[in-house]
DNA sequence: ACAATACGAATGAACGTTCGTTTGCAAAGA
DNA sequence: TCTTTGCAAACGAACGTTCATTCGTATTGT
């Protein structure tokens, strides 16, 4: 129970960051070795390679987002409400795991087989299943849409900006953006 | 005036379009000198260096984005037709310069100074020129007030997709997807 | 209490490989 | 003839990773 973090939760970290700064490819390891404060060498105590970060990184997050869509999916919210729910996951997300999400978002096409299969079916399981509620919520009359897919895609693209440009060292009134942000898709959502 | 490419145009095609799908550190000469039937070395002949390739698609494309930004800016158009010009600008960038725009959007990141700066401030002439348009457009009351800044990002976000979900073998209606994607957009702008 | 042992953690050195690029030279075109 | 284009070979540098070793600190046996 003590306080500090574990010297192998360090190096996760300090990849993620690297990995959403520089890119996977770009990051070496001596690099992400000065970042924790050990020379290249040392971390192969703590982590079995530098594809294991990136993997570890991504499966996580993917394992995290489809969580939450089979929670939503199965409440009982109306059609319009679950996608207000997954637009505040992904713009939380993009707040609290700023660092992490990055990489999982772009870095994922450098994960090597079979990985990068595994990795691929599941974004399109996530897809899926957004598309899915969206689906529903036009059929219900409760979304605006005539093409489903162009909608998910602009949503999930529009969600994106915050990873893209949310610094930690510029805060912003996060609270305040990712309210307005969600009202402005919602905004283009409801008919 | 003849109809075949010169080798250093096929060069810096194939250079975008692998820039583009495996990012730039991760693209090797050897690569793609095998993209033009030619051998690493030969590469050299015709053009200066790896990073030249980068940085010529990075500034031709800001370039390009600039000038239209300023033939619009000094249009006579209303405020939300500018916006709307704009938002037709990305989205014909996106689907006709495929390859150099992702890699002027994503890899630009990887230039070394000097070009970095210069290139980061051209990024912010262009959000400033889009962001003044969208100010005004929320002064004369024909955009919907918000924190103009959150709107611009969620716009150039929002048009980003195309980029990264359009591939060439899969062409969709494009034409229809430009209009259903600025009509979303425009939807959640206009009072 | 004290010596022996085990182990986590860090390191410098070196491994084989790949990187971007240069060089020297041959073939082809003007 | 002189420029252009191509290629094999080689360059130093950096890459991810492995290895033998060392240093401290627990744990064990007596």
């Amino acid at each position: 129970m003590t306080a500090i973090k574990t010297k192998k939760q360090q190096i996760y970290e300090a990849a993620a960051r690297l990995f959403r700064d520089k890119g996977y490819p770009a990051t070496s390891m001596r690099h992400l070795a000065e970042a924790v404060d050990l020379k290249a060498s040392s971390l192969y105590n703590h982590i079995g390679s530098k594809e294991d970060l990136l993997r570890d990184i991504c499966f996580e997050n993917a394992h995290k987002f489809l969580t939450h869509l089979k929670t939503v999916s199965e409440s009982d919210l109306s059609h319009l409400e679950k996608v207000k729910a997954l637009i505040e996951l992904h713009l939380t997300m993009a707040t609290e795991e700023l660092t992490s999400v990055t990489a999982f978002n772009d870095e994922w096409r450098h994960l090597s087989e079979p990985w990068l299969s595994d990795f691929v079916q599941l974004r399109k399981d996530y897809e899926k299943g957004f598309l899915k509620i969206i689906q529903e919520g036009i059929q219900a009359g409760e979304i605006q849409a005539a093409d489903p897919q162009t909608l998910l895609y602009t949503l999930l693209s529009a969600m994106r900006w915050l990873y893209d440009w949310v610094k930690p060292d510029k805060p912003m009134a996060t609270d305040s953006v990712k309210q307005e942000l969600a009202g402005f898709l919602v905004r283009g959502l409801v008919k």
